[in-house]
DNA sequence: ACGCTTATGCCGGTGACTGGCACTATCTCT
DNA sequence: AGAGATAGTGCCAGTCACCGGCATAAGCGT
C-alpha cells in the first residue's frame, strides 16, 4: 500500500521522510521539542537542513505529521463526500474513516506526537492553526444557499472538542491502540446529544446586560 | 484610570509598553508582520531588544497585546464569579463586561491586531493557543464534583466559535467601534440556542460504522 | 547513452531569542 | 536627605531556525 506504483525516486524521498520523523519524534520526546537541534536530527538521518526544509516547513511541522496526516485523509474524505444540512454525522464518520485508513504504526507515532505537544506550547500553536485551517477549508464545503456558516461552525467545533476530549482519555489509557481509540471517540461523540437541554437555557439579553454593569 | 496608585517605575514601564504595542502594530501593518524586524521597532521606540523581551515573550506577542489584554479580563471576571450549573450565560456575561472595561481606544489597537492576524499564520497560531490556554484555566473553576467536564469544555467552545464569528463580523462592518461590537456579539450568542435541534440528530453507530467501511 | 527533470548538499546570510554583566534609575528605610 | 536595597535597562556575544543561490548527483524518458 504504501509503495504503490510509485517511481523509485518518490520511494526514496519518502523513506528519508519517514526516518525524519521517526528520529525527530525520539529526540523530541528524548531531550525536549526545544533542547533538540535539527542539526541533531539531520546528523541522525544524514541528509542536509536544506533537505529537511524541502520536506516539512518547520521544525514543529515534522513534530506534528501524524496529526497532519490524519487531517489530510479527513480531508479528503469530507470534499468526496460533501456533508448534507445535517452534517454531524458526516463529519464523524469521515474522522472515523480516516483513522481507519492510516498506515500500520501510525497510533504509536500519533500517541508520541500527542505526548510531545501536550508539554510544548510551541506544538499546541501549530497544532491548533492546523486544525482551524482545516476547518475553514471543510466549512465551505457542501454549503447549500440558504444555510448558515455559523451553524456549520458551531457543530464542527462540537465535533472537534469531542474529538480532542477522545484523545486525552486515549492517551491516559493503559492500551493505546487503534481499538481503544475507536472506543473513545464512540463515548466522545454520544455524549454531544445531552448538549441539546443546556442550550436552550442559552443567554437572553436581560441577564447579560446585568453581567455588564455588575 | 491607567496611572491608579502606581510607582514611577510603574508608570514609565507601562509607557514604553504602550509605545510598543503602537508602533508594533503601526510597523507590522505597514510592512508585513514577517517583513518588519525587531530592531526597527525598537530603534522606533529608543529602547534595546533586551527591553522589548523582558516586557514581552514573542514577537507575536506584542502584536496580540489587545487580545491578551481582554482575555486577562475575562479570565478575572471568571473567576471572580465561577459559572454556575449552566455556565453558558456566565461565560457569556463575562465577556461582554471585559469588553466594557477595557480602556479607551482599545477597540482600534484590536482591530488592528486582528487584522493582522488575519494575514499572518503565526498570528493565528499564537491567538488560538493562548485561548485555549485561558480555556483550560477556566473549564476547571466552579465544576461540582458530578458535573462533566467535557459538557463544559463544549459549552466554551460553542461560545468561543460564537466570539469568532462575530469578530469577523464586526471586523467587515463599516463602523467598528465597541457598539457595533457588542451588536454582533448580541446575533452571534443568539444563535446558540437555534443548535439544539441538530444535535438531537446527532450520529448513531450504525451510521457511523457504515462511513468506516465505506 | 543522452539530455532533462528533480532532489540534494553546501555555504552564507538574516533575524528571533537568550544569558551574563555592568550600570542607572527608582524605591525604601532610617 | 542619604545609603542601601531593588528593579529596569543597555550592551555584547552566542545559539539556532530558516532561507536564498548555486553546483552536483541521482533518477527518468527517449
Amino acid at each position: 500500500m504504501t509503495d504503490a506504483g510509485l517511481t523509485l525516486r518518490e520511494r526514496k524521498k519518502l523513506r528519508t521522510r519517514h526516518a525524519l520523523v521517526d528520529e525527530a519524534l525520539r529526540l523530541f520526546t528524548e531531550k525536549g521539542f526545544a533542547a533538540a537541534t535539527l542539526d541533531e536530527l539531520v546528523e541522525a538521518v544524514e541528509v542536509s537542513q536544506r533537505t529537511f526544509f524541502r520536506m516539512f516547513a518547520s521544525k514543529e511541522d515534522v513534530a506534528l505529521a501524524p496529526e497532519k496526516e490524519l487531517w489530510a485523509a479527513y480531508s479528503a474524505r469530507v470534499e468526496a463526500h460533501p456533508p448534507g444540512p445535517s452534517p454531524l454525522p458526516d463529519y464523524v464518520a469521515a474522522l472515523r474513516a480516516a483513522v481507519e485508513e492510516m498506515a500500520d504504526g501510525w497510533e504509536a507515532r500519533f500517541l508520541t506526537s500527542r505526548a510531545l505537544c501536550d508539554r510544548t506550547p510551541a506544538l499546541v500553536a501549530h497544532s491548533l492553526r492546523h486544525c482551524a485551517d482545516v476547518t475553514d477549508r471543510v466549512v465551505a464545503l457542501g454549503l447549500a444557499p440558504g444555510q448558515s456558516e455559523l451553524e456549520r461552525r458551531l457543530l464542527i467545533e462540537l465535533f472537534l472538542t469531542a474529538w480532542r476530549w477522545a484523545l486525552a482519555r486515549w492517551a491516559e489509557d493503559g492500551a493505546p491502540d487503534r481499538a481503544a481509540l475507536r472506543s473513545r471517540m464512540d463515548d466522545a461523540f454520544a455524549a454531544l446529544p445531552d448538549l441539546a437541554p443546556l442550550l436552550s437555557a442559552a443567554p437572553r439579553h436581560e441577564e447579560a446586560r446585568r453581567g455588564v454593569h455588575a
